[in-house]
DNA sequence: TTAGGGTTAGTG
DNA sequence: CACTAACCCTAA
């Protein structure tokens, strides 16, 4: 525990306070969207797309508000044929990819998730149409277009135009793309109600005037919004009783040898609470939004967080954040039970455990009341939520198409992952983006070390280099996009849109570009992301890591897209990074090292995983199901992913922030990367293969240690490999022999 | 599903 | 061009 406890101290200050600026720029990007301010909206999601990259305090909501972001970027571009988020898709194609992981991880009324896709599907012919994209509509008709009933009239609407080539008509014209962005905004609202961000709390409570008028939020809806939140503090379906926590804890600190006591854990929290009480009594709620992310100083809060997290990050984020709500905040604003709360403070140290645990369920409940629409869901949800699955793909080696994107997902991620660790300080501008390697490197490793939980993506970074990249920079026009926009797009665009370089605004977007910026060094990242060839990355999931050279991706990509994989994915191990060659054998080599020499220790694996088989799931499950809440989290939450990267000289893992790893987040995310911006254009590239990570060979180590040599299936299935057949793994380990690494 | 030989992509 | 890790194919 102490070293659990350690770790979780180890939370940087700019992990916490980048969440912050998270939720803020979470939250005034939706109110820019619901102003119709999309070239604020842009910004922001530019803005959130950069934060993201650097280390960040994974929390509970925090894909999800991802995904909401992801959503609503390519809502914004829909109408824009030329750019893509996803290698062949449109944005709004991607939209339904995003709008199906978002129904996964919360859950969403099958009646609305039809409306809306039908709602995208509709517009999404009708942007084509009126493009003259008449191949694409009928591709989009045929594929997507629902044959209910009542729509069989709009289908032969649409096919008759698309039939006589008509770009115009009356019903065309009828419908408003702005409107339809302000539906799938409703949509999102009504499915996850921001939070008021914890900065905006502050700057209220600090009594800073003009925070009132909240400028672009401001709408009467967002202060609903806000108000219902400020609780939460934005975990999304954060829920857990105490009891629910002390089971867990009891659980995860007998297989990893815990000693500390629960209670004691409660009591250190309950003094701390007093502590800062004092120190901030005037305020009870700004108190409340100080412990949220406090958990560092919680001794107890953290400790627990941290055992839940190896599993599951966002569990363990809300896990914290509900304990502490609960106990520290005696009257909290929505003290729903001002009895409840009572006693918990009151009721000390030793008593604690049974007062508070009994308190806190009512308290729970009327919390999960007011978690607006998540919460409802969230109990069910928990189930149902996606799993893993992110393996699924697995499997598919198919060949892959090499979707670009993948690559450029990887890149994006890998972007992310790296530079979150990477600690390039400044990134300034772009430029500084293109983080020196070797910097990143070693502050990964350093970062690693301290907080182990992040999963390491292993190898992350890889190299730079060589990706040849062909570059199709296709041109792509963004042309009317706003700059703002442009500046999403252009992230992963192409050079073309580098054209907007100048904006400094634009050039933050391109995370993605990472790799490319390595290698160059572009400085700027607008160049970055134009080089590398298209990453698209946008969803691709998995990866190419490999190569650099290769981009391979794996195609499941599309297997990624259409499940949730990709969110949910766990972690793609092997992350994006696609390590050079040379880095792939250092880093074999060094995972090796580490491995061997206890590397399982090292990499924390342990922690992560329960140990148990397989791990990911399973743990959520105990953790949250015990209550019977889970939370929403989710996807992302699933992919649980443990493994800490080792990190060894010569390897660049890259490790993700937990959110991250949440993510699925990230994996997804990694997915993710591309979050927000589009690229556009589209290469392809022959795919190439995808060498195995230093984290996926732990996996395979402890499989085998566990489940025995040739057992490959149930080895894969333990473990959130991703794009890997049992084959694959059978043949991993023939080369892990052949070349003594095992 | 797995084992194992053959094939191929990626490197130097 | 040789090597090697990843990947493919196929019998069992």
């Amino acid at each position: 525990m102490s070293e659990s406890a350690s770790k979780v101290r180890s939370l940087s200050d700019e992990q916490i306070i980048n969440r912050w600026g998270f939720d803020y720029y979470v939250f005034k990007a939706l109110s820019a969207f619901r102003d119709a301010d999309y070239t604020a909206f842009t910004h922001f999601t530019s803005i959130i797309e950069n934060l993201v990259v650097r280390p960040v305090d994974g929390h509970s909501d925090m894909i999800v508000k991802l995904r909401c972001m992801q959503f609503l970027s390519r809502i914004n571009n829909g109408d824009k044929l030329d750019l893509t988020f996803e290698e062949p898709k449109t944005p709004l194609e991607s939209a339904l990819s995003v709008l199906e992981s978002i129904c996964r991880d919360m859950s969403v009324p099958p009646r609305e998730q039809e409306c809306v896709k039908q709602a995208i599907i509709e517009t999404l012919v009708m942007v084509c149409l009126r493009g003259g994209e008449f191949a694409r509509a009928e591709e989009v008709l045929l594929r997507h277009f629902s044959d209910a009933a009542d729509l069989a009239g709009k289908k032969k609407l649409f096919e008759s135009l698309i039939r006589r080539r008509r770009s115009s008509h009356s019903v065309l014209q009828l419908s408003s793309y702005a409107d339809f962005k302000q539906d799938m905004l409703d949509f999102i609202e009504r499915l996850y109600r921001v939070p008021e961000p914890f900065l905006l709390q502050m700057l209220k409570r600090s009594g800073h005037p003009g925070v009132s008028s909240e400028p672009v939020t401001s709408s009467s809806q967002d202060r609903q919004k806000t108000s219902a939140a400020a609780e939460d503090h934005g975990s999304v379906s954060a829920r857990l009783s105490l009891r629910s926590l002390r089971q867990v804890y009891g659980v995860l600190s007998e297989r990893y040898g815990v000693s500390v006591s629960f209670t004691q854990l409660q009591q250190e929290l309950e003094q701390e609470e007093e502590e800062q009480e004092q120190e901030e009594e005037e305020s009870p709620e700004l108190h409340l939004a100080l412990t949220e992310t406090q958990p560092e100083t919680a001794y107890a809060g953290m400790t627990i967080s941290r055992l839940v997290q190896e599993d599951d990050s966002q569990l363990s984020a809300e896990e914290e954040e509900e304990t502490q709500i609960r106990i520290v905040v005696p009257s909290g604003p929505d003290s729903d039970d001002p009895e409840v709360q009572t006693p918990v403070r009151r009721s000390d140290t030793q008593n604690s455990e049974c007062s508070s645990a009994q308190i806190c369920t009512p308290a729970r409940h009327t919390q999960k009341h007011n978690r607006i629409v998540l919460s409802s869901d969230v109990e069910s949800e928990g189930p149902a939520a996606s799993p893993p699955a992110s393996r699924c793909s697995s499997r598919h080696k198919q060949q892959q198409k090499k979707s670009h994107h993948s690559e450029s997902e990887c890149v994006m991620m890998e972007v992310r992952c790296s530079s979150a660790q990477v600690s390039s300080p400044t990134r300034p501008s772009s430029s500084s983006q293109a983080v020196r390697r070797s910097d990143r490197d070693t502050e990964r490793q350093s970062r690693i070390l301290l907080s182990s939980d992040v999963e390491s993506e292993d190898h992350a970074a890889s190299p730079p280099a060589s990706r040849r990249s062909s570059r199709h920079k296709q041109q792509q026009k963004k042309s009317d996009l706003s700059e703002s926009e442009c500046v999403m797009m252009e992230v992963r665009c192409s050079s073309a849109q580098v054209s907007s370089p100048a904006r400094p605004s634009s050039s933050s977007s391109s995370p993605a570009v990472r790799r490319s910026d390595r290698d160059t060094q572009r400085q700027s990242r607008i160049l970055l992301s134009g080089d590398v060839e298209s990453e698209d990355h946008a969803a691709s999931p998995p990866a190419s890591r490999r190569s650099s050279r290769h981009k391979q991706q794996q195609k499941k990509s599309d297997l990624s897209v259409g499940e949730s994989a990709p969110v949910s994915t766990p972690a793609r191990p092997s992350s994006p990074a696609s390590v050079t060659r040379s880095d792939r054998d250092t880093q074999n080599q060094s995972s090796e090292m580490e491995v061997e020499d206890g590397g399982s220790s090292v990499q924390h694996s342990t922690p992560a995983r329960p140990s148990a088989t397989d791990a990911p799931r399973q743990n959520r499950s105990v953790t949250v199901s015990s209550e019977s809440e889970d939370h929403s989290l989710s996807p992302a939450a699933q992919t649980p992913r443990r493994r800490s990267s080792p990190s060894s000289g010569g390897a660049h893992r890259r490790r993700r922030a937990r959110w991250q790893d949440v993510s699925g987040t990230h994996e997804n995310w990694s997915d993710e990367e591309s979050l927000f911006s589009a690229t556009s254009d589209r290469s392809s590239k022959k795919y190439s293969r995808k060498m195995w990570t230093v984290q996926e060979s732990e996996w395979l180590k402890e499989g085998v240690q566990r489940f025995g040599v040739g057992h490959w299936e149930k080895i894969r299935s333990a473990f959130p490999f991703t794009g890997r057949t049992a084959v694959n793994l059978k043949d991993r380990w023939r080369t892990m022999l052949k070349l003594r690494l095992v």
